[in-house]
DNA sequence: CCGGAATGTTCATGCTGGCAACATCGGGCA
DNA sequence: TGCCCGATGTTGCCAGCATGAACATTCCGG
């Protein structure tokens, strides 16, 4: 992240890194609209037009700044569901499971607002709004959503009485923390105190669980 | 909205609307970023500062469109739950009027994904990041949240086993239909084809549904 | 040791938001 | 009736941003 040496040097050494590093701050701070190609080059040192030698424009950058925002928000999913403690009964279990996952997830949305919004902002393919599929890469998976779904499942597999997993559960549970995460954020909930918001986050998440079960 | 007379005279008699009208399309258009004082004034035909005797600058031309696509998501809403048929069972027909509240607010921002983004776009309040709460005004009421509410209320009211209405009901339940819009409009589920489409938005609506029942 | 490929820089274009000074019109008041 | 002032638009200007072209410097492999 650092360079070694404190003598500036013409060649950078690491520029892409450093830029991307200084384009995570900037989401963190400000959002995926604060990430702006001319600050992160000015943050690092270098003249703007430099950051093209490494990335194909703003859009660019900022997608690798949203790649790098998902991980970290399923990494904090993740240790969220870690810190809880097991269940002697597996269905239990499961649900408290699914439930530390949605908390995880609206958690670090609440912690790290710029981060969150930067994880799903909408990036325009590019300029050219003509037909042209072109590339079809499926885009890669979500970790977030995975794990969701997958905490789901096992919540079906061992759930009494065993309901029949819907292939689009899944994305009925994302929906509900993502949406309650984003009116957390910029919408209406946003002044809520710590009480009554967290009052919201535990119903939201009784729906969900209960919801899930029903289906 | 289209002025009277062709010719064309030095003071336009209704900029104010017309810059509206232009600023809505845009929204409708390309979403909130495709708002832009100059292009607006450019299609009224009008130099771009003249745009700043009506409006305080961008962000409250924005403001206003927000305001406006908020009106026209919540009539979409009304609309649905009217074409909805009634039931003998008031249980039944309360919950028919959620679900029939939810699926219009989905269609709408699936039809209009631009306005719907433009209805919960971020404002930043003004460039000045300072403290200074100053103009406390408590933002007025969404209606497509007040819909949803009532609709909500109305269902524990005739409900069996008739569940205490819980204040955060509402919010969880425009939490799921929030962020299925967006996962739907932007998200990771953009690209799923009509029929899947479906299938995701009737499960998080019974998700909602036996959800809310639960609480 | 040298020349090409990488990597950065400067310069230029065109878009945006926003401010100040000036021009024009139109209605109310003497 | 006529005139003046305020509302409404205009031109000019500046700053910040994305992006591309041409030029400079450095590094590394043959």
């Amino acid at each position: 992240m650092a360079a070694i040496s404190g003598g500036k040097t013409y060649h950078h050494g690491d520029l892409r890194n450093a830029l991307i590093c200084a384009a995570v701050d900037l989401a963190t701070e400000g959002g995926p609209e604060r990430v702006v190609l001319r600050e992160a080059a000015r943050r690092v040192g270098v003249s703007p037009t430099a950051a093209y030698r490494h990335f194909d424009g703003r859009g660019e950058l900022l997608r690798t700044v949203r790649t790098h925002a998902r991980c970290v928000l399923a990494d904090a999913m993740e240790r969220a569901a870690g810190r809880e403690p097991g269940a002697d009964d597996p269905a239990l279990a499961a649900e408290r499971r699914l439930a530390a996952l949605c908390r995880g997830y609206v958690g670090f949305a609440v912690d790290q607002p710029g981060l969150y919004r930067a994880a799903f902002c909408v990036l325009r393919p590019d300029g050219t709004a003509g037909a042209m599929p072109e590339r079809q890469v499926p885009e890669p998976e979500i970790r977030a959503f995975t794990l969701l779904r997958d905490a789901i499942e096992g919540l079906a597999r061992v759930g009494t009485p065993r309901p029949a997993v819907r292939p689009a559960a899944g994305a009925a549970a994302w929906s509900a923390v993502h949406g309650l995460s984003l009116l957390l954020l910029d919408g209406p909930l946003r002044r809520l105190p710590a009480q009554r918001r967290n009052a919201v986050v535990e119903t939201t998440l009784a729906m969900v669980v209960s919801g899930t079960r029903a289906l």
